[in-house]
DNA sequence: GTAATTCTACCTAACGGTAGGTAGAATTAC
DNA sequence: GTAATTCTACCTACCGTTAGGTAGAATTAC
């Protein structure tokens, strides 16, 4: 990978998770990467070309990080949920990043089909990650509750997004800190 | 409100809630609505207004009917939670659309600040009428749970909108019902 | 009659994408 | 070794389409 095409995709990446899919343009991103737009075209051939590109990256370093914690032999379940909590904890600290998935499920109906499946697999990944946490964790006398693995780490997940979602409308940074606290007692 | 007036709005939130503000045009609300593109303008100068006439339209529906719960003599927590409930899960059973508040809040850097404005309004009456309701149910014994009222409808609120967001890309319908039970078990 | 409504015709700006080409590095053929 | 070729990266100029919005004439309603 060259290194323009790894600074479009950094420029596209950040202009989805500040700006949307649809409000991010070639010309954006050649401005900002200092080319001119059909050179951006040359790297990645359609808008969907790219933005399937950047979904991919990003899916790809959290299952690289989400694998390690899994392998972890220190690991431990709060450990494991500290280390998911802390990208959203970094989004709410910016005035208008959020999750890229997260951005891009509030435009799912604009997207084309291709990358409506990396979304999706996107998220069934990390609920799925999440179910894995929860049955480990309340297996070992870790965690403690009521709920199936599944639905709650479904809950959880949605709760992450939505709390972003939220944040970016209301301007209260604090609310995240608070709904990560409410989770963690509830799990106690 | 004339007829076409109202018409033009009818078409107009549902278009932001299937597609959203910015996927939604005059041409497209034109055609839905039977008129020519500028004859809607005549009734919306702009897009930034049309846009509030709907948030705000929006916003006074619920706070007329968030209202008239609180001041129903038979009130009781868990009827006006379920009450609170009923337009979620009706818009989980739909392909595309999810609130329109949560439609906007997904674009809120591409809006003009009077709808920011509005948007940011319905997120805290929402947020502060489940508070009042999670207070009050508590005080009246019917509803038992540790944290702040505050802290807890934020976090409820911020989860039903996140499990629309999420809802979307999976096209899980179940997982709203999923989320609603775990709430309800949690208050209980 | 006049005021509200709707129309046709048009504008400017921006979009995704294409056509055609240039400069130079890397590869291949002899 | 060097000449012919191919590839990569980038460019200018442009296409068709759509966006929000305007001007002013025609129509409709009271």
């Amino acid at each position: 990978m060259s290194d323009t095409a790894t600074k479009i995709l950094d420029v596209g990446q950040q202009l989805i998770q500040t700006r949307g899919y649809t409000a991010m343009s070639f010309q954006d991103i050649a401005v900002q990467v200092g080319i001119k737009k059909p050179s951006v075209i040359h790297h990645f051939p359609s808008k969907a070309d790219l933005g399937v590109a950047i979904i991919r990256r990003y899916r790809d370093t959290f299952a690289t990080q989400l694998e390690a914690v899994n392998k972890d032999p220190d690991k431990t379940a709060w450990k494991a949920l500290e280390f998911y909590f802390s990208p959203y904890l970094q989004f709410a600290q910016t005035q208008d990043t959020v999750c890229l998935c997260g951005a891009l499920a509030g435009e799912i109906p604009a997207l084309p089909e291709e990358m409506r499946l990396e979304v999706k697999q996107f998220m069934e990944a990390h609920q799925n990650w999440l179910e894995g946490i929860l049955r480990s964790g309340r297996r070992s006398g870790e965690l403690k509750f009521e709920e199936t693995p599944a639905r709650l780490s479904r809950m959880l997940f949605n709760t992450l997004q939505g709390t972003l979602l939220v944040k970016r409308s209301t301007d209260d940074l604090s609310q995240l800190q608070d709904v990560i606290k409410a989770i963690t007692r509830m799990l106690k």
